[in-house]
DNA sequence: CGATAGCCTTGACGCAGATCAATCCGATGC
DNA sequence: GCATCGGATTGATCTGCGTCAAGGCTATCG
């Protein structure tokens, strides 16, 4: 057993790159060992797009983060109103430690790998490794600031600019994982369905299409095929989202 | 210096109920040092109803909790359309550790006391004890759910539902503070504005008058003065807030 | 090749909630 | 007493988005 000790390395212990356990590369604190125990929890999943993960209120075991591929997180009202609360890209983390039973159903909505780890060691290694749920905090903050950029979107934007915050958010996201901006003009494929769209934006999927083809007819974006997209000017798209943040290509 | 050990002690080193550090009580493993490092640096801030605690943008230089009173979070698009983004009641947190500036309006819509760390130190005592963080994190997971299942409401639900469910949720907090239900039976101090709840729930203030009119029309709810509200039955108004979360009075 | 299925688009129409405007109610001050 | 002011209510009208319905595009399969 050897602690690692000083300055900041580069070196990551585990190899999957969106664990919260990635933030041990920069921590002089923890025990290998520690890390050890994790690793021998930990297992990836692969699913197939449509395929639930697992339905709200069900028994879940395990928490972990997404290697690649998109999940949601959603809610449904007794009459079948469904709200998306969570939208889950490459590195994001799902499961709340601490709690039994899933809150909210998770859709794979392509093809998907998650790296997990049994809830219970987990919750142990928390404990007993600080860092983690440092992390862990960071990550859960980073999530709220975005539910509530969410909720002004869903309680006060038009149906044009929710679909133009939709298309920045994602190609922000997008960017921040595969550098590719250059200089105004921006690409993206849109890895939803316009009926996930319009689960995320409160909308219909009829009112979703009418504006995707509104923002197409006024040159804001361009479309080749159903998904592709191609933004001729990011700052016009951040302008029609009707952003206060600053409006920045990479936040 | 001494050590606290053992069981877990009904006793709160720390008299304000409402700090993360309240934790500390069902916690073994602190050095009381430490929290007398935090004790020092505490202090109480009072704010008279329609102060603005900090601008969003400004610096802000603390964190803290909610000892009594109401203040909100609220985000502004430049044409000012407003969306509340969090309601802090007692025993709420404010602040992120590790920001600089306020990313939010904060507002006391009422009296308010809050209770205050000046940010660094605090967030050195939350690198040296463990508890502290875990705690925060159990806060912000708790803030999390509760901004999705704001979400949901914002983004799907009816005017009418949106009454039913805001004069729910602040039933069911008033009541875990202060135990007063008698079966059925619920009585509740709206601590809002017409236009705050407005901002709250997406809405503008003459749909929310409208809304509770007509609520109060169909026998849901009774109202003496403008705030004062009696829930004759709390099973009906959850009916009405078309909630799929458990009916229960108390969650 | 045509048939089926999933996803998307477009049109016609209706309604929930926004907007604009007038009035009311209770508290505070002179 | 009356005037003022902030908050709340109510009415009349407008409109953005939902609803219902028809049809198009592309991929997959027989």
């Amino acid at each position: 057993m050897q602690k690692t000790t000083a300055a900041p390395a580069k070196f990551t212990h585990v190899q999957c790159g969106s664990c919260p356990i990635r933030h041990r590369a920069v921590c002089a604190r923890c025990d290998t060992d520690e890390l050890e125990r994790l690793e021998e929890t930990k297992y990836y999943r692969s699913f197939e797009a449509g395929q639930t993960i697992v339905w709200s209120g069900d028994r879940m075991d395990f928490v972990g983060s997404v290697v690649s591929g998109i999940a949601t997180l959603t809610q449904t009202m007794e009459d079948g109103r469904r709200q998306m609360v969570g939208l889950l890209l490459p590195s994001d983390f799902v499961g709340r430690p601490g709690r039994e039973t899933a809150a909210y159903d998770v859709v794979a909505t392509t093809d998907l790998v998650m790296c997990c780890f049994r809830k219970k060691p987990f919750e142990t290694i928390m404990l007993d490794t600080p860092h983690v749920g440092q992390r862990l905090l960071e990550m859960t903050l980073d999530e709220l600031d975005a539910a509530r950029e969410w909720m002004l979107l869903l309680g006060r934007k038009t149906a044009r600019e929710k679909i133009a915050s939709l298309i920045a958010i994602i190609a922000r996201r997008d960017a921040s994982l595969k550098l590719q901006s250059s200089e105004g003009r921006v690409v993206v494929d849109l890895p939803l369905t316009r009926e996930a769209m319009s689960e995320y934006l409160g909308l219909t999927l009829e009112t979703v299409s009418r504006q995707i083809s509104a923002l197409k007819r006024d040159g804001v974006i361009q479309i080749e095929g159903k998904r592709h997209i191609i933004i001729p000017d990011f700052d016009l798209l951040i302008e029609e989202a009707g952003d206060d943040s600053d409006g920045g290509f990479l936040v």
